[in-house]
DNA sequence: TGTACATCAGTGAACGCGCGTTCACTGATGTAC
DNA sequence: TGTACATCAGTGAACGCGCGTTCACTGATGTAC
């Protein structure tokens, strides 16, 4: 089922296996959502023995952690090429596909997107702050609809959200999913849109919304809905975050 | 792995194999989702040999699909409970497990229950609506966290909108997940708190928001929440959609 | 009312498959002296 | 600077497992005459 060789080496160590099997077990979820992260064929496409796996992860239970890790951070990648587009970081860019969106923060320096972010957090006009949570919103859906295996690996792998800071789940700009809508919602406190007694655990619900629309549309019952559609209805929904928070 | 023994038939035929095997299903989904749907354990709950499941089912996906409509079922019991007890049918029950709430609405007669909704949502207080439409997010939600599994089984198996009201999917009062949603927001428009021109596709709106704090609770990052937290952040979900629709 | 027969729900045995994991091992690396 | 040696990343072979699915079949049922 392997659609690609195994490399051959020329070494005896192999130099990297650990992040050659993450780099494996991405590509499998890419294709496939967590269930098709499969330790012997990581291993395979590391050009690597079943076994040796086990000197790097306790079991297949823990790569998969580590690939839903990295998946986390592709998520966070996206979404910040969405706020920084935003923003005016880049005007209007439409990217077809994630690995465009992550060369694209990539060129624009990791840190001064974060850094666009950050200031644009600190005194946020309501516009900045609104359009900022929207394209939150969107770059999440848009990894959904983009990378749906990735975007199930990333988000429905057991965890818990005490370990959602965890730098390995953070993209290139060192933000998790979690952070960055963090940050836009204290840019919208911060613009005074937001009550301050409606701060606390806001995150929980406007992540709430657009999870489930990214959920219902690549893996539930609203499968069949068009692009189309899915456009308009994530429109509607941050419409219904945004009055609602 | 099969904890209850096989059942020993005295008759060549079963009876009724097809509802055995789906009956079976619903008991491995119960205990671990759809992935846990395994065929020949099915056969073997049944009392029957691998290959007669081939009678009834094209192949594994057929009777998972079964599954996944029979489980849309219990959830649309658990909501049906839950509105009935909004709408004074039973005031106040607060019922533990699906299983009650099931027994619950056999004993009120489905039909009353249908009954009942239909005719307060014809004309529906602005507040019947409301408590209406809470009862149908905090149903849903109930029954995430009373059966995950059953929860994924229904809402994470690849399906059409279009044939969401399929009778299969409906509980013991005829109606699907589906429809007593839209028919809470139908009572919602006709109390006059929805203005009509939001009326359209409200329903994934505000399934988009009350299924992302379920799968995020169940499944995702939030798994770590406690009951209370939960409960807490369900009012508040629900609050947001109250005020964004 | 009795019987021949078509139907089709089940049997019994087997298939190929690929998985995760464990065992005792080998051989390249880098460090201490 | 050279060498002995501990470390540990990899090998090779094997394990038990249970899955979905297919084959040719058997035997109970209910219907047509």
């Amino acid at each position: 089922m392997s659609t690609e060789h195994p490399i051959i080496r020329s070494t005896y160590r192999h130099g990297d296996l650990r992040g050659a099997l993450v780099a494996a077990g991405l590509s499998m979820a890419r294709a496939g959502g967590p269930d098709a992260v499969v330790l012997r064929e990581a291993t395979r496409q590391a050009g690597v023995t079943p076994n040796a796996a086990y000197r790097h992860f306790a079991d297949r239970g823990a790569l998969l952690r580590a690939v839903s890790d990295a998946a986390q951070g592709l998520a966070a990648d996206r979404m910040e090429v969405e706020v920084t587009a935003a923003l005016g970081g880049t005007p209007d860019v439409t990217l077809g596909t994630t690995a465009a969106a992550a060369a694209a923060v990539e060129t624009v320096h990791p840190p001064a997107v974060a850094q666009a972010a950050r200031s644009a957090g600190a005194h946020p006009s309501p516009d900045e702050a609104r359009r900022m949570l929207r394209a939150v919103g969107t770059g999440y859906l848009r990894f959904a609809r983009e990378e749906p295996g990735l975007f199930r690996a990333a988000f429905s792998v057991p965890d818990h959200l005490m370990n959602s800071t965890a730098p390995a789940k953070a993209g290139v700009a060192g933000r998790t999913p979690f952070g960055i809508l963090s940050a836009a919602l204290d840019a919208y406190a911060a613009a005074g849109i937001l009550p301050p007694e409606r701060r606390q655990n806001a995150e929980l619900y406007a992540w709430s919304a657009v999870h489930g629309l990214g959920m219902l549309v690549i893996d539930g019952p609203l499968r069949g809905l068009d692009d189309t559609m899915v456009d308009a209805a994530t429109t509607r929904v941050l419409d219904m975050v945004e009055r609602g928070l």
